[in-house]
RNA sequence: GGAGAGGUUCCCGAGUGGCCAAAGGGGGCAGACUGUAAAUCUGUUGGCGAAGUCCUUCGGAGGUUCGAUCCCUCCCCUCUCCA
């Protein structure tokens, strides 16, 4: 049966299925129809980019993609207004419509490096709520009860804790469910943290008259911290529109332990080599090091290309192995400093290496700048490999005799600075 | 509408007239150690061309004072109980 197989390859890697038989006469369905089913996905634009975390989403909805059904993303350019109080312990701030708005731009860019543009409804939940009235926002609000609402942990926690909870923010489950309904969803997709505001969609569904939508909810990836869920709040993201050696430093940067769960939801590796690998690494035949290479490369892969992949793999090398320089350099052009000697902390502020001269100060009284200077023309052509930094320890410097600069501050900045004259 | 408790630096939380750019913790950053990490340890954590009886920062606006995060007045916001 075609059916259950494609009642398999949804169930892999998702935690939720709200149900299995109602999935199940869907598919049928929509195969006896010949009518696609409708899977939403809803995204609020309340960050400018997409991360890793929300590719495990987009992931399971290109599967549907792959079988045969509609995929709309939703950009919640109307619920962003609102902010999802999910997992919060305060109320979100509101964006603004041009934010939003810009936001929404950046997605529909990222999120076509996953999905078929071809195959991919993209709608915005302004239009829909825009047209509503106030009765009829009302109209939707009778809909649900108090009570209901505080079965939310964290809206009764906020409640317990003496925390505010607006009004406004109730409304978003509803305002989310009504998506539903104006989409006439079919399945809805989410992370295991939206199950609450994906369980008000059945209800509101019905209450409108449609048949309620089925829930497939997949895991919440941690971010490279291992404690908090990926997000850009918390600074613990990987961008997927970031350069590559970025997201190979920030990925190489994870633990042993949280290498194995991106591998789980973030890799294509099947789920026996996955089991392979934690065998090897427990029995010491396979580094760990070179498992999380592996990862990173498969990641930047992904997002850019195999050849990217395997540069940003080498650049790493040099960076942190071989304390060599990194032959791609952020370069600038500037005057040459006008005081000689110059105070090198005022000169990485000026270049845009540490964000204050107090920064600089201790930067360098704690061994983190380096730096080479360029002597002569004929070694500006010398390649990154062969330069050797050396370890800043006075704060002032002259800028007589060099006709430019490589800096190393902390651990991955590199700069290179060319005087104009 | 009434009574009470609060709002401090990125976060949490001490401070209650000058010694306060403000304890402690978390987080961040840097260094050591490593596998690049994680864990651990150490240091650091407003800005100012480097200096001060300086500027910005203790919810906001005024006031008292030689001097205010701290005292007074008004206002804004959050929470609790009552109506």
């Amino acid at each position: 049966m075609d059916i259950e197989r494609d009642i398999e390859i949804i169930k892999r890697g998702a935690v939720d299925l709200v149900n299995e038989n109602e999935l199940r006469n869907k598919l049928i369905k929509a195969k006896t129809d010949k009518r696609p089913l409708r899977v939403k996905l809803g995204l609020d634009p309340t960050a400018p980019d997409l991360h890793l975390g929300h590719t495990v989403v987009l992931q399971k909805l290109k599967q549907f993609q792959e079988l045969g059904h509609t995929a709309i993303f939703l950009i919640g350019d109307f619920t962003g207004m609102i902010g999802d109080p999910t997992g919060r312990i305060e109320t979100r701030p509101a964006l603004s419509k041009e934010e939003l708005l810009a936001n929404a731009e950046t997605y529909k860019r990222q999120v076509f490096k996953i999905l078929d543009p071809e195959k991919t409804e993209v709608r915005f939940n302004s239009e829909w709520f825009e047209a509503m009235n106030a009765a009829d926002m009302i109209r939707l609000c009778a809909q649900y009860t108090m009570a209901r609402m505080m079965e939310r942990e964290d809206f009764r926690n906020r409640y317990q804790n003496n925390q505010s909870i607006s009004i406004h923010e109730f409304l978003y489950p509803l305002v989310q469910g009504y998506d539903s309904v104006a989409l006439k969803a079919d399945v809805e997709l989410g992370g295991h943290d939206q199950i609450f505001n994906l369980f008000v969609g059945r209800d509101i569904q019905r209450s409108y008259g449609q048949e309620s939508q089925v829930i497939v909810t997949v895991p919440l990836l941690e971010g490279t911290d291992g404690v908090n869920k990926m997000s850009k709040s918390y600074g613990n993201y990987v961008g997927i529109d970031e350069p590559p050696e970025i997201m190979f430093g920030k990925l190489m940067s994870i633990s042993d332990e949280l290498m194995l769960k991106y591998y789980e939801l973030l890799s294509d590796i099947s789920l026996e080599d996955l089991k392979g690998l934690k065998e090897g690494m427990q029995k010491g035949t396979v580094h760990p090091k070179e498992a999380k290479v592996n990862l990173a490369k498969e990641i930047i892969t992904r997002f850019h290309s195999t050849e990217a992949a395997k540069t940003a793999h080498e650049n790493f090398e040099k960076m942190f192995r071989e304390k060599e320089v990194p032959e791609e350099i952020d370069t600038i052009t500037i005057k040459r400093p006008e005081k000689d000697p110059f105070s090198i902390p005022h000169f990485l502020r000026d270049i845009g290496t540490v964000t204050s001269v107090g920064e600089g100060v201790r930067m360098i009284e704690q061994g983190g700048v380096s730096g080479f200077a360029y002597l002569s023309e004929s070694q500006l052509t010398l390649p990154h490999g062969e330069i050797k930094l050396t370890k800043v320890t006075g704060k002032e410097m002259s800028s007589r005799d060099a006709i430019g600069y490589i800096w190393k501050v902390g651990k991955r900045k590199f700069k290179k600075v060319l005087f104009e004259d």
